[in-house]
DNA sequence: ATGCCTTTGTGAACGCGTGCACAAAGATGG
DNA sequence: CCATCTTTGTGCACGCGTTCACAAAGGCAT
């Protein structure tokens, strides 16, 4: 759910769904794996599972990049894994800045799944001059104030945002002065950004609270009634990942809580 | 218009739709700073541009909570904030455990947003016995071994996954294993549960993937139609493969090597 | 070659989420 | 008490995403 984005998925034959970029480096990275393993060929069925999808969504995803299987055998590894990568943009070098070098700041900065996927970290920034200088992750930490040259020189166009919330929005608008049209951000805190940025937001707590909402529910459920519908049997179906279709639906309230009362 | 059978029953049935729930904590969030700076009331149109979303959109996700607002006037902020918190199950208290305390796991045991939102702490765990006794956060890491006596005795019922990825499935079954039924997972890779066990997944390398896509995309934009390489000039298996360390020289361009390793 | 078997690619149906637009509900002022 | 104004709550339509189901395509054995 970018934010910023408002419009057209323009590119007329080269519209891949929203839905299905998302999954990309899933599949990606099941195919990674499965590279590594030297495994030349795979259905979709199999992908499908490794990635945690259905095969008919997995195989409309690859609809849409082309006909790159082969009827009655299933994909090429190999030949996937580049067609992916190509068309994510990750066959091409992408400097990025992460501002904020906090506890998430260096955890981030020390993530391997940056680098080992064509993305460079161009450079640490924090505004504390006390970090200035101070070396995470075998990068020394630049100060605030450098944030524009470090951008225009290094052609910087990706930024993460990783300061406490007060600093996001300021730090995002000297990003976006700078150049920077595409923000990751960590800090929980809703950015403006002008037309043509594109803003994804990451909130831990928001996560955390989706659970804790599904796992009252579940409590809840216990309580009352027994009968669940008991969707068709799945023994041990990988993702669980967004709407697992079988999975809630039919719910019916935890327990009859109606409280009227205003604590106000 | 709820999901389930449709009695009417005066209390709502709870048929939450599951991208509702998801914007409920960005509501509450918005709400909570309304609510310090002492705000009474707000329409829906100032929440909704508070939350950055749409201001019908927001009122139909409250629809389904509940009749909550006062027609000519908004929403009671302090009874708002209430009802979510309720609904989110955030009235209560989650105890958490968070399970390898790398550079990822101890900027999670520091983040505010979980202990400011009825989270809990309740244990860092780790497999590195070197690690054990060591405070992070304020609190005593814990070794693996003790994991479900942890679990147990807390009652804990939501794991968060911060290890690396090759240790995430065996984690995950003990936490399973031992009682926990929903599960924040941060490692790069597709866990397998018991049907009933939720899964959420935060990937950083995934958004940053989803964010090259756009960044390649309008760079392509820019010059105007596609001067990408048609599909065809690929050969079927032969070719494309991974160039080892191939140029990538110009930084531009569609060439250059495929990420060969896994992150950690 | 021929026929069988496997797996892709996709047309079509369905369901969910989004946004518009408006009537109903309540506040407010005369 | 009535008129007017504001804002909610929601019916409806539309578009996207998901899933099913199957014909077409290619491999493989005979």
């Amino acid at each position: 759910m970018a934010t910023g984005r408002t419009h057209r998925p323009a590119t007329r034959s080269r519209g891949i769904p929203e839905a299905t970029v998302a999954r990309l480096p899933l599949y990606l990275r099941a195919l990674t794996a499965l590279s590594e393993r030297s495994v030349p060929t795979v259905s979709s069925e199999e992908l499908a599972t490794a990635a945690g999808v259905n095969s008919a969504k997995l195989r409309k995803d690859f609809s849409y990049l082309g006909s790159y299987g082969t009827r009655g055998v299933g994909y090429d590894v190999e030949y996937l894994v580049y067609q992916i990568s190509r068309e994510l943009g990750l066959t091409q070098d992408w400097p990025v800045v992460i501002v904020g070098i906090g506890n998430l700041g260096a955890a981030l900065a020390n993530y391997g799944g940056f680098a080992s996927r064509g993305f460079r970290v161009a450079a640490l920034i924090d505004a504390d001059p006390a970090m200035a200088g101070k070396p995470v992750a075998g990068l020394p930490v630049r100060h605030t104030d450098e944030l524009e040259s470090i951008i225009t020189d290094n052609g910087v166009s990706i930024g993460v945002i990783a300061t406490p919330a007060g600093a996001a929005q300021q730090v995002c608008d000297r990003l976006v002065a700078a150049g920077v049209t595409s923000i990751l951000n960590f800090a929980p805190t809703v950015l403006s950004v002008p037309e043509g940025v594109d803003v994804r937001k990451v909130d831990l707590s928001i996560e955390l609270q989706i659970l804790a909402f599904h796992e009252q529910r579940k409590a809840g459920e216990e309580t009352t009634s027994a009968q669940e519908p008991a969707a068709a049997a799945q023994p041990r179906s990988g993702a669980a990942v967004r709407t697992p279709a079988g999975g809630r639906a039919a719910g019916k309230g935890p327990d009859g809580d109606v409280p009227a009362v205003m604590p106000a």
